[in-house]
DNA sequence: GTCTATATGATGATAGAC
DNA sequence: GTCTATCATCATATAGAC
């Protein structure tokens, strides 16, 4: 891997880890073995890498969202939740979750970047929602756009909150979703 | 408001708006008026002022549960959600997503702190739905305390979700969640 | 691309005067 | 209780050598 895309890996799992405030250069520096300056090379200021943390993971779905898009809702729901129990067992939370924590402190560009991710994950999730009511292999009632954000806030709080609870909650949470949307 | 008092409701404020690596001593200093080393005189250090916080949020919420521990299910359960529409209104997050997202850099003593007050709004919100359905005005499948961590992450998430989405999606989480509980 | 050196400013924290 | 003064540390960021 090379160098810019390293400091991308590392900053997307710091901010995870820590929150965007609590990483530094130095904290990537280290790890790479490199000096705190030299990150400045390729992203000059901190807000440029933040940008480019959120674009590589907008990348990343893009490119889930096109493998599955001929699979059956059910498949694309587990992949959905699979991406959130690759988080939890990776003790994390969510780049969405983290950085709308951080929001208020945020620059403008990677205030609108977050909101193009979310708002791709959110259409994502609603599509899948939507084409597994009408094939009857799912039911709810309202809009799928409404089913989609009672489950995306289902699974960023549960990343967060399972920290203080345990970690079974994710369990629990990931389960009861499927029970209640899985046709009977 | 004496000054102890003053600090840690802006302390409260800060956390649930920027984070609490975001805020500062100065940032309490100067809206009160004094300087940020009197701050240390009240919490010699950033910690003692986060368990503050949170020990503080705890009294208020053991003040709710006793002043609606004999009202109805329905009642007890309006009162928690206009807990998270009063923060929505108020343009902030909740302490616990806002505290656990900041998890891996907090102190001990914060850390405990915080998963006590998370178990208590579980413990709450699963005791009054456990009733609400014994009652037969709520109707749920599943354990009260699984449902419980089902509404407490909607809300937990939509109040940060919104920042990026739009403010309807509040609402729409609020009453889908009311919607989905009460008996037809 | 990475280094050293450096600027600049913020932060949490302490000591001691008032 | 609050002040001034001060400290050590850390952060983002820049300039210029290699």
């Amino acid at each position: 891997m090379n160098t810019r895309a390293h400091i991308i890996q590392l900053a997307d799992t710091l901010i995870r880890d820590k929150g965007y405030n609590a990483f530094s250069y130095h904290d990537i520096a280290k790890t790479i073995g490199i000096k705190p300056a030299s990150i400045h090379y390729h992203f000059p200021v901190k807000s440029n890498l933040g940008v480019a943390v959120i674009e590589k993971q907008i990348d990343r779905l893009f490119a889930v969202i096109e493998k599955y898009k001929s699979k059956s809702a059910v498949e694309r729901l587990d992949k959905f939740l699979s991406i959130y129990t690759a988080i939890q067992k990776d003790n994390k939370i969510c780049l969405v979750g983290s950085l709308a924590t951080d929001f208020n402190t945020l620059d403008e560009q990677v205030r609108e970047k977050l909101k193009t991710f979310s708002e791709l994950m959110l259409d994502w999730v609603s599509d899948f929602l939507e084409e597994g009511r009408s094939t009857e292999l799912f039911e709810f009632e309202g809009s799928s756009r409404t089913k989609a954000i009672m489950i995306v806030t289902n699974m960023l709080a549960i990343v967060q909150l399972s920290r203080l609870t345990n970690e079974q909650d994710f369990d629990t949470v990931k389960n009861s979703i499927k029970q209640d949307l899985i046709k009977k």
